[in-house]
DNA sequence: CTGAAAGCGCTAACAG
DNA sequence: CTGTTAGCGCTTTCAG
């Protein structure tokens, strides 16, 4: 068996609550006895066992995070932010990762039960009032991420207002015919992305109508929506494949509501004998690795930022679980590369 | 407080032995004692505290991830393997990241002492015998991915045999002149890519010499070397630009030892005025997602398999401490793109 | 300041 | 089959 707090009180003569107190440096025990304790601690080489402590204090020192599977782009940086965050901290992150719907709700009631982590980090995944309530009123602190919920903290960018910005960009290069290309309507993404497209094209007294926007839903390959709510390659490719049937239109330039379907779109553009920026501009959103590598222009969201922000959020709502729930928005940056040019 | 075990005996009238017993599906109760129990922790919806059992049972049912942080690219196959695997085993998985090469042997001392998790998985880190020594002494199984040791499970890609074939596709082009350009000579993979290098030109009765090779330990940049043992687009880049400057060779075709060494070198290449693959073929390694995108021909590793396979090796050692070590290879297989052609 | 003792919530003998 | 009890290893009162 390993050695636990007995022996070490045995070694260095004194009782296991003198140990324990030396371990969690308490302020009530002389320094000459924690040296004492220390030196035996040191000569049997003791740690702490995680589980025990976990159970006697009621706290795990673990955070649970979880996260959709399919796009790997963009939640290395998020990951990146919130490891390096955490260990600040001292605490640990256990990974649940989503590949189907049906899961999430599983974790979700995980995390709320069974007392294996102290709070929760969800990402890109819409949490329901019932679930919101039920968090609240667990006190399990969650935080979420990539998705808004007016109950509970959630960090995420600006959708609309970075949506604006990109068409603004198209505009002042000259556009004025822009399609949209987006994933599944019902996402809270693709419809805050909408209205600031929408409000930009107004803006600027721009027409706007049903032919403005092709979605994934209104695509004919029914496996596209399943993926990661239609902000997928080849949902990208269709829209833009579509487009370019409808060859009457003389759309110059494509705003896409995630660099992947902008990668699609290109895809199509590449395929049909055109290229870009020369036939079509082209600006995406998020800007994933991929994105630098093919130079897309595109809006750059902080994701390391917000995964640093995430755990910082969620530590102070550890350290008071009363604090109420506070709404943050970022604003995405324009990253302008060399797929938007202006007309000519 | 949460529900326990003890509101559910009371309500169901039967001792807490019973509950645990209905809960951990014993054969030794009676079904309708059983039926009894189940009621009543639905109706108080109950669910067992993690941590409790876990200390009790003396078994966690997590295990941790040791990985290093840098390369996003690689590690997102291999955690998708990874996790989709372990939902098979209701395993959940802590994540260590390792940013510095100090943390290291911090996460690895963790891991043996702290008794958080029941088993771990260790990513592209060299494992000293010191270490393994000790997990073999503590009883924790380990598994080591991506690197190699006789004393402990290991699985990993064939590099030399990788390397072998990648030099084969290039003299089968018609290439004579190759140069390989890789990371940190002490790195293990950098070692057996260079072997299996150096083993292709012989056989095919080529010259090589000291000019054959370009590592990041004579590049320059001091810095290159620190991130990812020296496999970075940096360094990709700098060894690139270092062989366009020799420029009395008449190379014509480039090894690299990893993808993000070749898109550097590629990067070079186009700023040289060059192109790919017509002033130079290029063949790199590991497959990851930015080589489909850029076309690079590469040799591919099966990372998503080779998850699944080390938790599949792990979960065999927790039931079975006493089996004895395995090491597995895998070998990579030749994707062919468009940055490697035939010799004119 | 420090030792003893009472849990934390559950599992696993041990009787019955 | 089932209830009772003794831990699992640690933290935290509670006396002293």
């Amino acid at each position: 068996m390993a050695v636990t707090i007995y022996d070490v009180a045995k070694l260095a003569k004194v009782g296991i609550g003198t140990v324990s107190r030396a371990i969690n440096n308490s302020s009530h025990i002389r320094p000459q006895t924690k040296k004492v304790v220390m030196e035996a601690i040191q000569e049997l080489g003791y740690t702490p066992h995680a589980i025990a402590q976990g159970l006697a204090r009621k706290k795990t020192g673990i955070l649970a995070a979880i996260m959709p599977f399919y796009t790997g782009h963009f939640y290395h940086e998020l990951l990146r932010g919130i490891m390096k965050s955490l260990s600040t901290f001292e605490y640990d992150l256990i990974l649940y990762y989503v590949d189907r719907v049906e899961m999430k709700n599983n974790f979700l009631d995980r995390t709320l039960h069974e007392r294996r982590c102290d709070g929760v980090l969800t990402f890109s995944m819409e949490i329901s009032d019932e679930y919101a309530e039920k968090y609240i009123n667990a006190k399990v602190p969650i935080v979420v991420v990539d998705r808004a919920h007016d109950k509970i903290d959630c960090i995420q960018v600006k959708n609309d207002e970075g949506a604006y910005s990109a068409t603004k960009h198209l505009i002042e290069m000259g556009h004025s015919r822009i399609v949209m290309i987006t994933g599944h309507n019902n996402s809270a993404p693709a419809r805050d992305r909408y209205q600031g497209f929408a409000r930009a094209m107004r803006d600027a007294g721009l027409l706007i109508d049903a032919d403005s926007i092709i979605s994934a839903d209104g695509l004919d390959d029914p496996t596209i929506l399943k993926q990661n709510d239609g902000f997928n390659e080849r949902a990208g490719e269709m829209a833009m494949k579509k487009l370019l049937q409808r060859n009457k239109a003389e759309v110059t330039a494509i705003f896409a509501a995630s660099d992947i379907l902008a990668i699609g779109a290109m895809k199509a553009i590449r395929e049909a004998g055109l290229s870009v920026p020369n036939d079509y501009s082209i600006i995406g959103f998020d800007d994933i690795e991929l994105a630098s590598y093919l130079s897309l222009t595109t809006m750059k969201q902080p994701m390391y930022e917000i995964g640093r922000m995430a755990v910082e959020r969620i530590m102070e709502k550890l350290e008071n679980k009363e604090s109420p729930a506070r709404q943050v928005q970022l604003s995405p940056a324009i990253v302008v590369r060399k797929t938007t040019a202006k007309l000519v």
